[in-house]
DNA sequence: GTGGTCTAGACCACC
DNA sequence: GTGGTCTAGACCACG
């Protein structure tokens, strides 16, 4: 079973979070460059939805250059897919982290109190401590 | 003018962007326990936008006891709302940064590269550097 | 009516010629910057095709960012939508081009022969000559 | 080894380009009437394909009269099939330059506009000028 | 078998 | 009213 199960943040769409997990699969290494994604339809059995739906993912996948078709066989995880899919998961931390900053800004936060936050959340998910 | 225009992300709807906006002008001391809010028809024009959504953002503030409504003379801001608010700011700080964090872990950064990346961040706003 | 019908070369997909439609009424002027594009289902009324195609069609304009949507109200030409499908134009003009290049250069015709055929072709559709 | 590599435009699909290719041959003379062209099998293992496409393609060279089969033997070049595969790529040129010329004038480009594109073209692939 | 296109009809949030 | 998402099921070309 190649890809989690459905569930999590509802506020994004169905075929939104199939593509992010893909990409997440190629950044990981579980999926490699020349590997042969699901098929649609056999990826919708896997997680119950329409194949409308994975066939929407895909067809994103292959805007963003992560996947390729080849005639009658499928699609394959593209050469350059790997690198640009761990670059993008390095953007979105930094995106986040963008979000935050510009929220604790307008909130007049200083660097002590955001700080604080900060290693707060980090040890909530890990025990160790931030230097 | 109270509120600022409604530009920037366009992905939240602008109810919830008035809602907020009302919220940060709370945390922020421009509206005080008391203080008498815009009405919906003067707001909408002010902002330009339909006055049901205007209505619906003071449903929402309502809902959340920001404001309270006083027979015959309009929406207030309520004694809490203050304390509210500004806790309320922190909250979001502390969600965007849980979801950065998250992220992170899921993208086996460690903290050397998040707290790299967030010093950057922090920097590229403000010309002082986090200790 | 803003666009023709759907007829001629029946090659590409219905989706894509709705979306090539739109980007020519923009390049041409009939549509402008800040112009409401007709919703999808008076387009699909008017074309006869289900509103999903449409949508489809639209959709892919969004990521041209050809149009950007408006909360409630429909999908607008952008700003640079005119500048950008003028310039898309241009470009086919130039890959078609290209291709019959290619082509004779495999078939080694020399300038003059394909010269001829140009001049050939071009007058076909409009009396004055080539200079 | 008689045709190129299936590589290049992957919108076309295989079988075309496998018959375009043979039609090439003729036409530039390695394969001329009377010849024996490759089996389905051998081709086939040749191009790393499926012998039902090459089957599908030597079809379709079939139907044009380009090959025809000789009992026990198997497909030979035509008698008529070199002047006809050169015929055709004077067309194929033809409908090219039809396709940039249609499209210039639904662009509003002008004679002299397209002409420069043209030389443009011709000289990018070629250091010689048109004159 | 594969993906791609299209239709039909439903439901949602937003304005 | 608007677009966006999703489901269901059909047909096609390709290999």
């Amino acid at each position: 079973m190649l890809l989690k199960d459905l569930q999590g943040s509802d506020d994004k769409p169905i075929y939104e979070r199939i593509a992010e997990q893909v990409k997440f699969a190629v950044a990981s290494g579980v999926l490699r460059p020349g590997d042969l994604v699901p098929s649609v339809r056999e990826l919708s059995k896997q997680l119950v939805v329409n194949p409308n739906t994975v066939a929407r993912a895909y067809r994103e996948l292959q805007n963003e250059s992560v996947v390729e078709p080849v005639r009658g066989t499928g699609l394959v995880v593209s050469e350059n897919a790997l690198a640009q899919c761990k670059k993008d998961r390095k953007e979105i931390v930094r995106k986040r982290l963008r979000e935050a900053i510009a929220e604790a800004r307008l909130s007049r936060l200083d660097a002590h109190e955001i700080e604080a936050i900060f290693r707060e959340e980090w040890s909530r998910t890990n025990g160790v401590k931030l230097v």
